[in-house]
DNA sequence: CTGCATGCAAAAACTTTGCACCGCC
DNA sequence: GGCGGTGCAAAGTTTTTGCATGCAG
């Protein structure tokens, strides 16, 4: 088990309280009022440690850095391509498809010649919020 | 229209070529073996440019750099998380749900207050591939 | 000719890493 | 104490950009 650590625990209480899907960058300007000589290279180690553990989740949408999420439930996400934000699409996943989770529907749906072990399913849509 | 240019020419034809999702790097040291002065810098131009228009697909895992598709034919796909390489899933989104397809599906089923726009939809699984 | 695309290199953006030091166990 | 996490800064990786030049329309 990991070592326990104030910066890791501040990171992950930061993180479960906001719902905004904040950057390394975002999380570092936080954590720095409090703690204010909090590193940006500590945030990132934390962010890959608990990211790569499963305890909280990396969003990666191709637009800008990559952004983190506290919330590990599986859900859908949505990037605006003009302002880059990310929003949470709840229900995804929740979803029947012939009776069947959506999710495992995928899972099952690949004859997959080339795949071992799925870990996870990531699905982001694209477009433009109604914000822009 | 864009004006024509040997280099996007020579880049769409090369990227059409290759089903294995290359970076913007494996693309300038093909192309550079035909065109010798081809520079990093117009690859990522083009890139860019041929993905803003939909003629290519970018495909961001979050796993290294990005990587592009010539084949515009909506699909998913898998990415393994050791050695980084992604892998097509085809006939994934032509899967039925209660008589629908899946996009159709996945596009209509959010409410989605934030969303004003869905231009492309994503999915992509990860985990450990055969050859790891 | 005129303007957009290119080549090249410098810079920017984002993330990782080395090392000395600090704090949990 | 010893080992793993941290702070800081330097370096690494990937992508973007400025500017002079070249080529398509």
């Amino acid at each position: 088990m990991k070592k326990y650590s104030r910066q890791r625990e501040a990171l992950l209480t930061e993180l479960r309280s906001r719902y905004d899907h904040p950057t390394a960058e975002d999380l570092y300007v936080s954590l720095r009022k409090v703690m204010p000589n909090y590193s940006l290279g500590t945030v990132y180690r934390n962010l890959a440690d608990l990211s790569a553990e499963g305890i909280i989740l990396k969003i990666t949408s191709g637009y800008g850095p990559e952004r983190y999420d506290g919330n590990i439930k599986p859900h859908g996400h949505f990037t605006c391509k003009k302002c880059g934000k990310v929003y949470d699409l709840a229900g995804f996943y929740e979803r029947n498809i012939n009776g069947q989770k959506m999710v495992e529907e995928l899972q099952k749906s690949e004859a997959a010649k080339d795949i071992s072990t799925i870990n996870e399913i990531r699905i982001m849509l694209y477009g433009t919020c109604t914000n822009c």
